[in-house]
DNA sequence: TTATAAAACATACATTTGTATGTTATCATA
DNA sequence: TATGATAACATACAAATGTATGTTTTATAA
């Protein structure tokens, strides 16, 4: 009856079932069959096996809802937003959590974690009040890098710096001054590895996971 | 025959659907069954839907693995990084897909992409060159929106103001003229709600071969 | 002890979903 | 035209999966 060019359709079945997959609803293929206003199964699941065949697609064979994307696309994990700070020498302890961020999974994901910025001492860098930074714990630092410190028992966002064996943490506003702190006193949360910025509300994730 | 502490075991059924929906395998009532080792299918049942009847996960009567989340603990989804844009009147085409950054709410009907900004022309937003706005492809916009427009086949990001009848596309720049387009000549691709710089290269999840 | 509720069990059945087989239509090409 | 390849169709069947009913076990409290 019906004849597409070879292909056409195909694109936009996979399409739809990666859609639906990022989704976390994994189509049936009578769900794909009538999708695509086929008036057979069989249709539908020949252009699903071409897709697997083609190694675009993973499917467990017998299963119901048994598509798969391959490796690629891994779903991404969720790192803290800390409303509060609180750092000893050797950890950090991320306080009254605000939110969740999709953020993409590493190995070391649970030394993530993210931190509302306060104040315009970033401004030049185009890190602005309110804005999400996100933090990987980590004491390797190199100089020019974006790093959270502990300064007067609170976290704030600096440029480091380390120039002529003095250490600096730079504002980059010109209003603010260089703070050189002893090294002993300087406490370095971690390194800033992104930058966010909501410009619509509602888009932290809500808070409970765990009953 | 077996009893175990109330609510005990349900917890532990809870952590491991959720856990199997965030990486995009439903699990059916028998999986649930075997995973913890009932004897009978109707165990593994009723423990779920106390979960549904509880709020703590969402099912589809009568479909294969029909388990979801609630909206707040969905995970997030991916949206298409696009190396550049075309557009219709009324269509957006996303083209030369760069990558893939995780975001929430996939749930708009609203399409989501992603865009890598060039230039300087938002600086003083806070916009700097090769950062990432999340767009929502939309065409109700409000003065003072952050906006993707088409300026001579290109996709830019411009402010939205609409003073006295007259449309303008207004840089936060001072070295950038204000753009007035005729409304005919307007194609609005979408509004920014999220901008992310990334401080670290490898952010993107991969492409997938969309062709 | 008895009563009650939660949890687990056993079994059967209905629906959804995957799979198999064979046929027909359309296009490209010899 | 004849032929093959791709796509779509129609139908049937098998397996996976959801659902229903009733019973048994265990813990807790009256």
């Amino acid at each position: 009856m019906a004849y597409t060019k070879p292909g056409t359709t195909r694109n936009r079945i996979y399409r739809f079932v990666r859609k639906r997959l990022l989704e976390g609803q994994p189509p049936t293929v009578r769900e794909v069959q009538e999708e695509f206003g086929m008036r057979s199964v069989q249709s539908a699941r020949n252009q699903l096996n071409i897709l697997v065949r083609e190694g675009r697609l993973i499917k467990q064979p017998g299963k119901a809802r048994g598509f798969r994307l391959p490796e690629i696309l891994r779903p991404g994990s969720l790192a803290p937003v800390a409303g509060s700070v609180s750092a000893g020498p050797l950890n950090v302890a991320v306080e009254n959590i605000e939110g969740y961020i999709h953020v993409q999974s590493f190995s070391d994901e649970n030394m993530l974690f993210a931190l509302r910025v306060k104040g315009d001492s970033m401004i030049d860098a185009g890190i602005l009040h309110g804005d999400i930074v996100l933090v990987r714990h980590q004491t390797e630092i190199h100089p020019g890098d974006i790093v959270v410190a502990m300064v007067d028992d609170e976290a704030t966002v600096k440029e480091f710096w380390n120039a002529e064996g003095e250490i600096q943490l730079r504002p980059r506003n010109s209003n603010y001054p260089i703070l050189s702190p002893e090294p002993d006193d300087l406490v370095i949360l971690g390194k800033v590895i992104e930058v966010r910025r909501h410009l619509e509300t509602g888009q932290l994730v809500g808070e409970h996971i765990d009953a």
